[in-house]
DNA sequence: TAATCCTACGTTATAAAGTAACAATAGAAC
DNA sequence: GTTCTATTGTTACTTTATAACGTAGGATTA
């Protein structure tokens, strides 16, 4: 993601899940708020069991369970969007009116960003209808270099290495 | 997949694997092609624990390092394609030159149709192009129905229930 | 031929990801 | 307030995958 005003993503990620939410009746549980909160802390894919981690304190410990249920609440309602091919969940940037987006996924700095085509999505629709198949979901990943990323040597924003043991 | 002589396709995939090893100076092992084989027993998704299983007898038990050592060996060389979405694998139908499918996952049934698209893909790298994202890798898979499974209520070909403990 | 090297395979152990089943609790509805 | 339902807690377990190290066999070389 280019540099910007976080604190912004989260707001807005925020304000619009309780917007849909109340709007549909949906409750948007401390528990709930908290797991979208975390997830939005970057643009980065967030793996469940971070989470778990994440919101377990030294007393109080959170189990896999409650966690899997608030990431099937938040994708049921659009809020978040399940990275297969990483076993990862990123905060969809437009969770107004679903969709099923590409996801283009950094290997170098994890960073995740979500876009939409017209086009493309047609094309999809077209080849399913020439062979009869009917589309359900689409899983869209493309896993490369993002903008920042290119130059090979640059470590300024690498991924930092994993939380030791 | 449409009725078909499998035996064929069984065949055609396992010389073909056997041509591409020995242009390229790779093993095919014993173990190799037999894992091939068992993906190739039809045309749905295989799990690397279902493999584990078949190639165990009652004697002789197949460890997992065994199997995705051959999984990873087959993968290299292009001669499966895994399913993000499923954490399973399949046969592909053109392993000669690299490429990154769109897979149709038929949920009833099972089935697994690869399917390429030249305007797809140049979609794609111009989608990451006017974001300077470089591909390394696509992930395309379409879950929902094939063909043979559109009528909700015929139970013809559904996939069997799974195998009981 | 024997020493050597390398690749593939075997084995043990453990990590990582996800779910089933049931109990406890807190909101909503009555 | 009582009843009902949705949500969360808890225990136990399944599924998927990998790390680390040992062994065996074929090729290479001395
Ligand atoms: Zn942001
Ligand atoms: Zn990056
Ligand atoms: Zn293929
Ligand atoms: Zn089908």
């Amino acid at each position: 993601m280019t540099a910007h005003d976080h604190a912004n993503c989260i707001d807005r990620a925020l304000a619009e899940a309780e917007r849909i939410c109340s709007q549909r009746g949906a409750r948007l549980t401390p528990l709930r708020r908290q797991v979208l909160e975390e997830i939005w802390r970057n643009h980065e894919a967030v793996k469940a069991y971070d989470l778990i981690h994440r919101l377990s304190g030294s007393e109080h410990t959170t189990k896999p369970p409650t966690v899997y249920r608030a990431l099937d609440f938040l994708l049921e309602h659009g809020l978040i969007h399940r990275i297969e091919s990483l076993n990862a969940y990123v905060g969809c940037d437009h969770p107004e009116a679903h969709h099923d987006p590409v996801l283009f996924l950094c290997e170098r700095c994890g960073d995740v960003r979500e876009a939409r085509h017209a086009g493309l999505i047609a094309i999809l629709d077209e080849m399913a209808a020439t062979q009869g198949f009917t589309i359900a979901h689409r899983t869209l990943e493309l896993r490369g270099r993002c903008t920042r990323c290119q130059s090979p040597d640059d470590k300024d924003h690498a991924r930092p290495p994993a939380d030791l043991p």
